[in-house]
DNA sequence: TCGAATTTGTGCGTATGTATC
DNA sequence: GGATACATACGCACAAATTCG
């Protein structure tokens, strides 16, 4: 069992940097350093330290150095309707909990419905829906994005066809569907994780080949889905929470 | 913007793959292939294939070649206590329920809490601990890996210090502990994703870098842990589901 | 302002070990 | 045994970005 050269490095490495030998922020040794130290070619160093950033350990800054991420504790998104408040926004009411500002912009358009987001509203394909689009700031800075899909048979012609416009803009999807009579019974959530696509990168701030985690989430009115979503966000900086009573069966004898 | 090569082979390969133009379980063409009928170095043609391995879309065996990973929807697995049943395993249940078998092997030990630990389980580090190790097969295929910890302060002395022995043995946490006495109330979960470990890669059958998912769990009885555990699975072929009722806030007006 | 040095990301060609066929 | 394939390793080169005198 011969660990090749490279992965003994990035262990090396990333020992360091958890033993608070590399601090947040500092600078790691350059591949000229790095090959020097551990003498090895410089095509091993840029493996190691590709291993690292691929797990979020640091990043590279190209004409500057590479430099170790900050790993603040992943902060904690709350999932669950039970804490959604009237008018406010789950997001930053889980911010604010943490000392933190949630803000959002959002952009709506009118489009229909790829077989798959057909599958989930239980539509036919190519039946008109209205896509939300969000990207949620964290004190300003870019955290979560999400894309909702609500089928334009339940919403158009109402005054909620637009999640963020009208008199109940930037409510909760229970209290707009509440607002047309459509009564959101239950929610369910399925969580996924997978390398972050290159768009998202882009808008979440984070490196190439980072891991986000996906909930796929849709809100049923009886049996009947009434919207449903895609909320990404990065794996090492924040964390989905659930919680829920415990099983009933046990205290049924 | 200008993509590297290597990228845009990825993306290439990629889409092959998606649109079923390389299907599961095909051999990708060889490097010696790949950097002639692109055009590039095999160097280059290397990392385009590494990418996609490292995306999970296509895994190398030495000797043979790179092939397609079958990617079958990921197997569903149900969080939240409504569905344990007495004497019986969720994950055996959630599996049969998808036509497959769910088995497991465990082993446990008496051991100390470690200051992760001990928080989680709100005591004190170094204190006395019973750690169980499972590991769940579908169809004998190593499935999931699951690390337990249970306070010895609560647990021992009963019938129940060893999850998988005595009359409640491979029991839920609930039943176990209702064995006692203690009346688990409530379920907590956070979920994270990460790289593979490599000690986990090996465990669970899957090349080294592949994402995994990751649900810390904590059984309460009242304000006090009872029981926390790790959960991990390949991110690409289980997810987990959760589902609640939609928000009672929304009725109540 | 300019230029030189440094650094990362990328790309090329080659070589070796080992597993598979 | 021989051919093939992947994984790793070495050394070099260049562009673009950054840093700094």
């Amino acid at each position: 069992m011969n660990r090749p050269t490279y992965l003994r490095m990035a262990d090396d490495l990333r020992q360091k940097i958890i033993e608070g030998d590399l601090p947040p922020r500092s600078r790691v040794p350059s591949r000229a350093q790095l090959s020097k130290q551990y003498e090895v070619s410089d095509r091993v160093a840029v493996e190691a330290v590709r291993v690292l950033a691929a797990e979020g350990f640091v990043e590279g800054r190209p004409g500057s150095g590479t430099y170790v991420r900050e790993r603040a504790a992943p902060r904690r998104l709350r999932r669950g309707d039970f804490h959604e408040r009237a008018g406010g926004s789950a997001f930053a009411s889980d911010l604010a909990a943490q000392g933190r500002t949630g803000t959002w912009r959002s952009s709506s358009e009118t489009t229909t419905a790829t077989p798959a987001i057909a599958a989930r509203l239980d539509i036919e394909p190519g039946a008109p829906v209205v896509r939300t689009d969000y990207v949620y700031l964290d004190d300003g800075e870019p955290a979560m994005l999400t894309a909702s899909w609500e089928p334009l048979a339940i919403t158009g012609d109402t005054l909620i066809t637009h999640p963020e416009d009208g008199p109940f803009g930037g409510c909760g999807v229970v209290e707009r569907m509440a607002a047309i009579d459509i009564a959101v019974t239950r929610v369910t959530e399925q969580v996924t994780a997978r390398p972050v696509l290159d768009g998202e990168a882009h808008l979440l701030d984070v490196p190439r080949g980072a891991i986000v985690v996906v909930v796929r989430r849709t809100y049923l009115a009886g049996e009947r889905p009434a919207e449903t979503a895609d909320v990404v966000v990065a794996a090492d900086r924040y964390e989905f929470s659930y919680e829920f009573p415990a099983a009933a069966s046990a205290a049924a004898p």
